[in-house]
DNA sequence: GTGCGTGCAAACGGTTTGCATGCCC
DNA sequence: GGGCATGCAAACCGTTTGCACGCAC
């Protein structure tokens, strides 16, 4: 693992008084290898895999913390799973999701965020983070 | 109920070979009648508060029934709770949530609707949805 | 050594479903 | 009268939690 992504992560733990166990950080470097959308299954499935042993209970707990401490964040999208992306010192961005093949796709584009940022201000509403998902038809699952 | 609402619902009924039951009819007057977002049990709590009884099985069926074709609109806020909102006739609109006192407020922007829409074109997407959802600390709970 | 962390299995909570009965068409 | 709809309770399923043991500090 990056040893700056590390240590931020040793920082994180000492200041919350958490040890750094093996479990949590082969939670954290699964995370940081394979960068997609992933369910907490999944990742317990591939550390299983590896040989990495970590219970189910623990990979739930840990992504909590992840994604309280910033390293990771939640994606709801309306199916009653739960996906985790990693998204420390990477650009803000939103999702696409096939509605035919279940594929997220990212999307970038700062004048909505701005737009966003306006609403909030206009309103007198203090933004903390918001979603923004578009449901549809992939271009692959349209042929 | 608004004559021309019911004669809608019970043209959609029939071409699904559905039922027009005293459940259901139940079910639509009342989302009709309290235009808020609302989540099942709360459904369920009022109909029998009113002597109304339909059970709380039958409330999930009918609203799914409801949102499938366009009476309804379901909202997921992250809670673990699906809330319902009527939508016929009204104009589409997105949804600011206070992570404080909970309180949901409406928002409308035809400006990121545009930028939305645009996004879509160039990727090839076909949009069917989407989910607009500001995630904040509202007016009130600031002081 | 202390006390947080883990694994296990049970609990949780919103939602869905199987089945016998009810009632719309 | 036929067959979809309902009510009930049990099942479902992702997630959380209580508890005894383990391990980081």
């Amino acid at each position: 693992m990056d040893k700056k992504i590390l240590n931020k992560f040793k920082a994180v733990l000492k200041k919350e008084q958490l040890k750094l166990t093996k479990q949590r950080h082969a939670v954290l470097a699964n995370m940081i290898k394979s960068k997609g959308h992933r369910e907490c299954d999944e990742i317990y499935d591939q550390l299983k895999s590896n040989g990495e042993n970590v219970s189910r209970a623990t990979v739930y707990r840990t992504v909590a913390i992840l994604e309280k401490y910033g390293f990771l964040r939640k994606l709801e999208l309306g199916d009653g799973r739960a996906r985790y992306e990693y998204k420390l010192g990477l650009d803000h961005h939103d999702h696409m999701v096939c509605i035919e093949c279940g594929q997220i796709i990212e999307f970038v584009n700062s004048e909505i965020e701005l737009l966003q940022d306006k609403i909030c201000i206009d309103m007198n509403f203090k933004l903390v983070r918001h979603i923004h998902q578009l449901f549809g038809v992939c271009e692959i699952c349209q042929n």
